[in-house]
This record gives C-alpha cells, sequence and structure tokens, in this order.
DNA sequence: ATCCCTGCAAACTGTTTGCATCCCA
DNA sequence: TGGGATGCAAACAGTTTGCAGGGAT
C-alpha cells in the first residue's frame, strides 16, 4: 500500500494529483477495465474528468510500470495493475469468455522462444484466442 | 489454384465480382496486409474500389475461410491467406519486427491447454509480443 | 510564481452503415 | 429483371493533440 510512486513521479518532476491518484484506484478496483470503464469510475468521485486525461495518465502510470494492457478483442485495450498481471489470458472465439491461467502454462514456449530465436516474451501482455470446452466443435 | 471458391460462393447465393478477385489477389500478392495496404494495391488496378468494399469484402472472404487476419500491433490488423497462415508470429517491441515461427513450436502449450482446460488454441491467430535479440535489454 | 496538468474541443485513424445506383446471374 | 454488390458520404468508436486556464510545489 506503500505510494512508492508518489516519490518516482516527483523524482522525475511530475507532480501528484487527484486525478491519477483516482485512476490508479479505479485500475486496482476493477481489473480488465477499458479506459472508458475508468473513467466512468472515477467520474464517481470526481465529475468532469476528461478521457483524454484519463489517456494521459494510464500511458503516464504504464511507464512508471504500474499498470499494463492487453488487447482481449476488437475494441479498447484493458489495462490492469502491474502487480497483479501475471497472468496469460484466454479469449474465446465462442462465447466471449476471458480466462487467466498461470504463467507457468508457458513456460515451456518462452524458454524455447529464448533459447532457439533469443527472443524475450512479453508474457504478462500474451492472449491466446481460441474456443473454450463449452465452444468447441 | 483452382477457384474453387467460385462455386462456394455461388452455393451460398452471393455473386463474383471484379473486386472480390481483386482483393483476393492483393491479400495474396502482399501478405501482412492491413485493409489500407489491400485498398491501395487494388486501386492500383482498379481506381475507384471504395475502402468500405475491402472492409466487406474482406469480412466475406475470411467468413469463406481464405483469409485470416491478426492483430500485430496497435493500428489496423492484418490479411493473409489462410492456406498461408500456419504460422505464429512474434512482434518485437523494439524495432518492430515481425517474425514468423513454425507452429511446432507452441505445440507443447496447445496441447497442455487443450488437456488440461479443453481450450482449442487458435493458433493462426496467436501473436507474440516481446523484444527480440537485438532488441533485449 | 513557475510550469506541469487538466478540461475542452477539434482532429485523426480505423471501421461500419444507410442509401441510391449498378450489374452479375 | 431481381436482388446482391458497390461507391459515396455520413456516422461511429477509440485515441491523440493544441491551447488556454488552473493548480501543485
Amino acid at each position: 500500500m506503500a505510494e512508492t510512486w508518489h516519490e518516482e513521479l516527483r523524482a522525475r518532476g511530475y507532480r501528484i494529483t487527484p486525478q491519477r491518484q483516482l485512476v490508479l484506484e479505479a485500475v486496482t478496483e476493477l481489473g480488465h477495465a477499458t479506459p472508458e470503464d475508468i473513467c466512468s469510475r472515477v467520474q464517481r468521485t470526481a465529475r468532469g474528468v476528461n478521457i483524454s486525461t484519463v489517456y494521459r495518465t494510464l500511458e503516464l502510470l504504464e511507464e512508471l510500470g504500474l499498470v499494463t494492457h492487453t488487447h482481449l478483442g476488437h475494441g479498447a485495450p484493458t489495462y490492469h495493475l502491474a502487480s497483479e498481471a501475471d497472468h496469460v489470458h484466454l479469449v474465446c472465439r465462442g462465447c466471449g469468455e476471458v480466462t487467466e491461467v498461470a504463467p507457468g502454462m508457458v513456460d515451456g514456449l518462452v524458454s524455447a522462444l529464448d533459447t532457439e530465436l533469443g527472443f524475450a516474451t512479453d508474457v504478462r501482455h500474451l492472449t491466446i484466442f481460441g474456443n473454450c470446452r463449452k465452444c468447441r466443435l
């Protein structure tokens, strides 16, 4: 809960503002939320916060390593706390359900890509599309 | 080379038009092309073809199983022939380079997801983000 | 008092849709 | 000739940017 990111912000010459705190709180509470979702949530506390501020803040928080995003479908990306992002997403084409699986599931693939190609996989951003048990052909 | 898709179209009550043939040719020749790319290519042969026709045609060709698409970045998706889509994409966050690797690389993951979760992975749509050998930290 | 940050509006990219016209079957 | 297909323009969703005013330090 320590607000260590406040130091990080100051150290870089950035400022701590209510909007930035609210956006981070919203991401924390919502999980897998689109910029729109986050904006709505923030506006419940502080009306008048603009969507463009949300975008700018998410970009900043991502740069600070506090949040990350993934693309779970065709529309807007979803954001969640980097500290809770340690999982891979499965998205079902049939029912749209999103499942989180432990990153260990892809350890084999990650090490194979590493040793064979020197490629460092960003596991947190990985999204696997397909059909879940219920929606298989 | 057989134009078997012509039969498929007719069977479904659809029509064979120059635009549809040109879009398919463009996808064949370009590979990994965005709708914009495809539209430009088609317009070299037939000026006046509209981007909305390209979108409608790509949707149709995808429904017929002739082409597929993947998301290689933040912008527009890229299309390629389904018959040539049998590979996984690696996208480097550093230099943006896109590499194709044999689907065998993910066989372990695919079968693990299958046996453990009953999830049928769409390997062709899979895109893995990370950093290539040159762009690692 | 700086000068970063915000709200607002406008611009932008990528995509979809309504509709009159066109043309394949 | 009928009805699917096209071109055009307008609407849309998601995102970015310019700028004047506001607020954190």
